[in-house]
DNA sequence: CTTAGGG
DNA sequence: CCCTAAG
């Protein structure tokens, strides 16, 4: 037996297709792809209810309660969330309502207030609510026409009322009839609205950065920059785990990708590599988790009209939100390739409780302020109209009916994953083993985030207008991210008999990761490499792995910063490791035999002969834990047959042809006691047929 | 639990 | 490497 060296690598987030891939022998399995299915599908509910709820409107709980369980959680969490919201740009919405046939008024929230804590949640202004009965839930409450609602803003972690009285002007966009509003922002009693109200105005455009920017504080931009902006085709980007400091919370995995919504076909997404995790979060929500084939769609049309139409909490992924039978079933039937144009859900809402839209698409609800037990209205849709123009086609903020939204997926980053492999191990052994560590984590479970310019969003009751993405959808960027299910855990992939290793289990110290061996620098590639197949031809170019081998035995393809471990992930792990096994059943990981095992087996096989694999795995591999004797019956399988057909056609690491050369003279031999066995009792059994006992 | 063989 | 029938 030989020891041999293993390489450690640690892979921090790299990215693979929207639609997973299995390995050959994986997707022949029925049961991994039952599983992989059954992964995508739950995760396509999830989008699904995200659209689902879009189009429905409805709302189960309000904004301000709807917090997921991890943003409950610890300090370290919320640590993250602050540095996360540095990050976030603090935009302003414009949002039009409509108070019935009174003016209509112009809404502008603080979208980066909705996304966090609790306590930067929005909150509805009391009082007011009295004033307006229709429908439309909308962040921000306004009541008359003079009322200014304050701001508040988070600079440096904290928050910071730096808007009082800070005028903005939002001009009307195209499809308005051109009205231009004073937007007021005071500091007013609740801190945590900003009202602007814009008068006599079919829409408001908000132009990337004019609404926004006047009223964002232009410290918080210069301080941090968003992590991601782009708008239609051209991407800016982005700040990779690299540049962030924060690169290491718990709290996101996610170094997703991003999506953009135009049609562009060059449009190269967005990549939000931003944060590096570390860790896995824990957050167990959804039991099977599935991404449809339809995540991988290029485009997606949802969501005929957004306007004023909210998005229930995320997490609730029970099927208790409307039309998600439908929008799956049309899903369903949608996902086959290549990428085509689709239009989601086209979907036919309940009517509005009071005042819906009119069919100018113009909202003529009457602006109300969000209740919760009052949220019950569905606002009416339109269906989908057939306006196939790209909404980044369209700047104007407010598309009369056919707000859609269009989503395409380029690819997902995957968790980062730990691989530990034997230096001689080919690098075909090595492409395998990071697959099946890949199809590990996205068989294993996944949920699905979103994030806009990179930051998450949590708040689930926000609709995609309101949280920016249906409207001016060039200047926000959408992403979505695959994250690990707590309630999987998450496996070593390492071919030897090393011990788990979890990032969160054991934070590596940097240095035992020589920074000799690194993923490509590129702190955005928008695809995982060669050894995934892409669906996209003009994927980027593959991360590269540059192994020094003059190096250190133990070699990280990306050096791991030492990653604070949380309280909560030291405490959670372990839990979620008892849950997962009994669960889920991974598969093992695949541990090609080295040649050394090789000479071994045949051996073995040689003298004890075919048929007697409990035998050898205890005279020959009995120390070998992961080797069972079923593994050598198979290996020997395998041997057999790798002897048996060209060189060329041999992958893998190449086995001596003196080796395989006694594989088939043993295999010859065997195969003949074999025979010779049955020939033997070929006459006894005949001799007992013709002598039947009578 | 082992074998054997298909997947 | 998985799954399963069969002994």
């Amino acid at each position: 037996m030989v020891l041999q060296k293993r390489l450690d690598y640690g892979f921090s987030g790299y990215q693979v297709p929207a639609t997973p891939r299995a390995t050959r022998s994986a997707r022949k399995r029925g049961s991994f792809k039952k599983r992989v299915e059954a992964n995508q599908i739950c995760a396509f509910d999830l989008l699904a209810t995200v659209a689902g709820k879009l189009l429905c409107g409805k709302e189960s709980r309000p904004s301000s309660s709807n917090m997921s369980s991890e943003e409950n959680k610890p300090a370290v969490a919320k640590s993250t969330v602050k540095e996360e919201r540095q990050e976030e740009d603090q935009e302003l919405k414009v949002e039009t309502c409509d108070q019935g046939s009174c003016d209509k008024k112009f809404l502008v929230s603080e979208l980066a207030s909705q996304a966090y804590d609790q306590d930067y949640s929005f909150r509805i202004l009391p009082g007011h609510q009295d004033d307006y009965h229709s429908g439309f839930a909308s962040i921000i409450t306004s009541s008359d026409s003079s009322e200014r609602v304050g701001s508040q803003k988070l600079v440096k972690g904290k928050i910071e009322n730096e808007m009082d009285s800070l005028p903005c002007k939002v001009e009307s966009g195209p499809a308005a009839n051109g009205g231009s509003v004073d937007c007021n922002i005071s500091n007013d009693e609740d801190k945590r609205f900003v009202n602007c109200e814009l008068e006599k105005t079919g829409k408001v455009s908000t132009e990337e950065g004019t609404g926004v920017s006047h009223v964002e504080d232009p410290v918080v931009w210069n301080e941090k920059p968003p992590v991601l902006v782009s708008s239609d085709s051209s991407t800016k980007v982005p700040l990779c785990g690299d540049q962030n400091p924060h690169s290491s919370f718990p709290a996101s995995l996610d170094n997703v990708n991003l999506v953009s919504k135009d049609d562009d076909e060059n449009s190269s997404g967005c990549t939000h590599p931003s944060t590096i995790q570390k860790s896995f979060r824990a957050t167990p929500r959804i039991g099977a988790r599935r991404i449809r084939k339809i995540l991988a769609s290029k485009y997606w049309k949802v969501a005929p009209k957004l306007k004023d139409v909210r998005l229930s909490n995320l997490e609730d992924l029970r099927p208790s939100y409307c039309e998600r039978n439908n929008s799956y079933k049309r899903l369903r039937s949608e996902r086959n390739y290549p990428f085509k144009k689709r239009k989601f859900f086209h979907y036919t809402s309940l009517p509005n409780s009071d005042g819906g839209i009119s069919s100018d698409g113009i909202a003529h609800s009457h602006q109300r302020s969000i209740d919760v037990d009052a949220i019950d209205s569905c606002p009416k849709m339109h269906g989908a109209t057939g306006d196939s123009s790209s909404v980044a086609d369209q700047p104007r903020l407010f598309h009369p009916r056919d707000s859609h939204v269009k989503l395409r997926i380029k690819s997902f980053r995957v968790p980062e994953l730990f691989i530990e492999i034997p230096e001689t191990a080919t690098v075909g052994s090595l492409k395998r083993t990071v697959m099946e560590a890949v199809t590990s984590i996205l068989g294993g479970g996944l949920r699905v985030g979103v994030l806009i310019q990179g930051k998450k969003v949590r708040d689930d009751n926000k609709t995609l207008q309101q949280t920016g993405i249906c409207c001016d959808s060039q200047s926000d960027v959408l992403g979505f991210s695959l994250e690990p299910n707590p309630s999987q855990t998450p496996l070593s992939f390492c071919p030897g008999d090393s011990p788990l290793m979890f990032p969160r289990d054991t934070p590596q110290p940097p240095t035992r990761y020589p920074a000799t061996c690194h993923v490509s620098p590129e702190p955005h590639v928008p695809n995982i490499g060669s050894f995934v197949e892409s669906d996209h031809d003009s994927a980027p170019s593959p991360t590269e792995m540059s192994i020094d081998k003059s190096t250190t035995d133990s070699k990280a393809l990306v050096a791991v910063p030492a990653v604070p471990v949380s309280v909560e992930a030291l405490v959670v792990v372990p839990v979620h490791r008892k849950f997962k096994r009994s669960e889920v059943v991974q598969r093992r990981i695949r541990r090609p035999f080295s040649v050394a095992e090789v000479e071994v087996l045949v051996q073995a096989v040689e003298k004890l002969g075919t048929g007697r694999w409990r035998d050898v795995k205890l005279r020959a591999f009995d120390n070998a834990k992961h080797r069972t004797y079923v593994d050598l019956k198979d290996k020997w399988k395998t041997l057999v047959h790798t002897a048996r057909i060209s060189p060329q056609q041999r992958r893998g690491e190449p086995v001596p042809q003196e080796l395989l050369d006694r594989v088939l003279t043993a295999h010859a031999h065997w195969s003949q006691q074999q025979a010779k066995q049955q020939l033997k009792q070929q006459p006894e059994s005949c001799l007992l047929l013709q002598n039947p006992v009578t």
